[in-house]
DNA sequence: CGGGTAAGCGGACACCTGTCCGCAAAGACG
DNA sequence: CGTCTTTGCGGACAGGTGTCCGCTTACCCG
């Protein structure tokens, strides 16, 4: 755990900066494209960012952010199962603007999970489902993972089905997450 | 809609014999492979299967055939929702042993959603709802497109996740297409 | 059976993602 | 300030998917 080099945190800088820019004009920018407008070679942004996802992670870490600290603002001013369906329409929202920003979140939650974290979304996600757990109204046998996979379909759907079937969606795996009344 | 040219329809049937070969021995091969082992050149071979996955969902239609049938069955020997609790068993034990038939039922009914209808795994799907919409336990506004899309994240996970995971998932599902009791 | 035409072939090619490795230069230390 | 180590650079390359287009050949028709 030595120091990063000088020169390496400020190609990292770069790199996410060309990332924005570049991505806020195609949102499917080709990582080519982002290394040349850093002014790096490939391999320095493949070492700094091992995959696409990992980028996106950062250059929208962010969004993510915000993402987790609803969950405690909503968890302060509702019920839980109430705190996680506005949680939800809060993740449709993001969804919607930027389709990456789902893939950000879940391969932020990817890495982290080999790390034998669950990390920040994770942890929100974790936080929602044990208030409703100690409430009675979540099921006691759902965690965190199964959330995130649940809704990671969303980064898949195209814009128009986007709209037509988003919430409803979230709607079913919510019903889902409550706790079984039969 | 004229009727194919002899060799066209030869080269389509070597082709899905090569890659029945193939993906015997090899869940993941080469697009490259098949088309060698079928004697045809690349652009053939892409001309009938546009797509990775439009090659397997004809390579495992035997499977997806076989899935449509257990619908039929299910229902005819046990209450809606049950049935569906069945076929999702059934479901999960397919994309256990061949994690690519979940891509091939994806594709099949992607593939026909364009041409406005549902495919026949679609229409299976149908006929569980609408059974159990009819009996009142399963929700009414649940579509085949949305069972569709929350159980194609089988398809994403690996085996070891699918193991701890994929039926516990199922479940949830299930209870969220479950109609609300409250 | 011979000629015309369009369907179909096949492989070269474009394009991306991710890897590898020889080289440069940053920073520690005397 | 010089030298040594070691981090980090960068671009060539491998490997894969999907596209394109000039040539071939099956099939219709006279």
């Amino acid at each position: 755990m030595t120091p990063p080099r000088a020169d390496a945190s400020a190609n990292r800088d770069r790199i996410l900066a060309a990332a924005r820019a570049e991505i806020a004009i195609n949102a499917e920018a080709k990582l080519n494209a982002i290394a040349q407008r850093a002014g790096v070679g490939q391999g320095t942004l493949y070492r700094h960012f091992p995959t696409r996802a990992h980028l996106l992670a950062e250059v929208y870490r962010t969004d993510v952010d915000e993402l987790v600290e609803a969950a405690t603002t909503l968890l302060a001013t509702h019920e839980p199962v109430t705190a996680l369906a506005r949680w939800f329409d809060r993740v449709a929202d993001y969804a919607q603007v930027k389709r990456d920003v789902m893939a950000a979140v879940e391969s932020a939650t990817w890495a982290d999970l080999s790390a034998h974290s669950h990390g920040p979304i994770g942890d929100a996600v974790t936080r929602l489902l044990q208030a409703g757990q100690f409430a009675g109204t979540i099921r006691p046998d759902a965690d965190a993972r199964d959330v995130i996979i649940l809704i990671t379909y969303l980064s898949r759907l195209d814009a128009e089905e986007f709209a037509d079937r988003a919430r409803h969606l979230l709607a079913i795996v919510l019903d889902g997450l409550r706790t079984p009344h039969r």
